[in-house]
DNA sequence: AATATTTTCAACCGCAGGGGT
DNA sequence: GACCCCTGCGGTTGAAAATAT
């Protein structure tokens, strides 16, 4: 189980590809696909196992991959997510065109685990550090929760914080000798556009305007997931929730209850949102279930992949609209 | 300029699971 | 059902690059 037979049977090199490797397997695949990856080494002519020229395409060698700096945007999406699949990075990465497992895998373990650390943010839970290091028996991690039982999908607040934006990222542009792929990174928008949402009639996307309604009824019938923290240094990471009624009290109702401001009229990055209430879950017998799949009579018949489709799709629109979501 | 330390990221490893026999 | 082969996934490692001293 697990074996692979290629590494064993044959001297096969290890570490880092040469260009010579990457031009054999890209003239490899470009000519014949690559079939049963077990067999391309051999038939390419390369001294490595077929796991290794598997993974070399898929990472790096694959054409339409984006190479480079993530986004804002790509960034919110994959906290976003994270906090519903956990370490589910194939998964994750499947959102993300262009982008692969590993490359999502280790923005999260070297930058965005620091980051929401620094923030107070747990990275596994997704909850201050103050509410998980006080609790002795620590609430199960996201990363533990099953998606198949749909009853308990967990969906953390939308939140938000602000970076040091004095830091513009450069424009880079990639080039793959094999893809020709450029890649030019887009400049932040403003710091103070976090939890902010575009107005749905702006939207690109009705559905996800949809698809998100049903989230931020979620958030507010379970709000408050963060509310009652003393941790000042919670506090000063400027917070915010994406609870409408009740955080946005100058903000706009869209159609289904959702609450739009424009942007600046938040307060500047204090605690928004006063509910109190732990753990989000999804019912089947509650509205917000049916409001997100209203086709399925029970929470296992939801495919994973619907679910996705649906509550990420507010991804699309941030992403269409270029706006920042967790204000990084 | 030299060295030490930290960060990044490509690649490896082991495991799980599916399909075929 | 047992075994084998293969693919795909997630955790981990370690070399290279970047940064600090």
């Amino acid at each position: 189980m697990g074996r692979h037979s290629g590494c064993y049977k044959q001297k096969v090199r290890k570490g880092l590809w040469s260009p010579e490797e990457d031009e054999k397997l890209m003239e490899h695949i470009a000519k014949h696909g690559h079939g049963c990856w077990s067999s391309v080494p051999k038939q390419a002519g390369l001294q490595r196992c077929g796991k290794s020229c598997r993974l070399r395409w898929i990472n790096y060698l694959r054409p339409g991959l984006k190479r480079g700096t993530f986004s804002q945007q790509e960034e919110n999406i994959i906290i976003e997510l994270h906090a519903v699949l956990g370490n589910r990075w194939s998964q994750i990465a499947a959102q993300l065109p262009g982008r692969t497992d590993n490359e999502i895998k280790n923005l999260w373990n070297s930058c965005i685990k620091k980051r929401l650390r620094q923030r107070g943010v747990d990275p596994d839970t997704h909850k201050p550090l103050s509410e998980t290091e006080a609790g002795e028996d620590k609430p199960p991690t996201v990363s533990d929760t099953t998606p198949a039982s749909s009853n308990e999908l967990p969906y953390r607040a939308l939140m938000a914080f602000d970076v040091d934006r004095s830091i513009a990222p450069t424009e880079r542009i990639y080039h793959n000798p094999f893809t020709e792929f450029q890649d030019v990174v887009p400049s932040f928008p403003p710091c103070n556009q976090i939890g902010l949402l575009p107005h749905p009639q702006l939207s690109p996307c009705a559905e996800a305007t949809a698809s998100l309604s049903a989230i931020t009824r979620l958030v507010d019938m379970n709000a408050g997931l963060y509310s009652d923290t003393t941790s000042t240094e919670f506090e000063s990471s400027s917070w915010s929730y994406l609870s409408p009624e009740t955080s946005h009290p100058r903000g706009r109702s869209g159609n289904d209850g959702i609450q739009f401001s424009d942007a600046g009229n938040t307060s500047n990055g204090s605690l928004i949102g006063t509910q109190s209430g732990s753990g989000i879950e999804l019912q089947s017998d509650s509205s917000l279930f049916h409001s997100i799949f209203p086709s399925s009579e029970d929470p296992e018949d939801v495919k994973w992949s619907e679910y996705l489709n649906g509550a990420f799709a507010v991804s699309a629109v941030l992403q269409n609209q270029n706006q920042t979501l967790y204000g990084f």
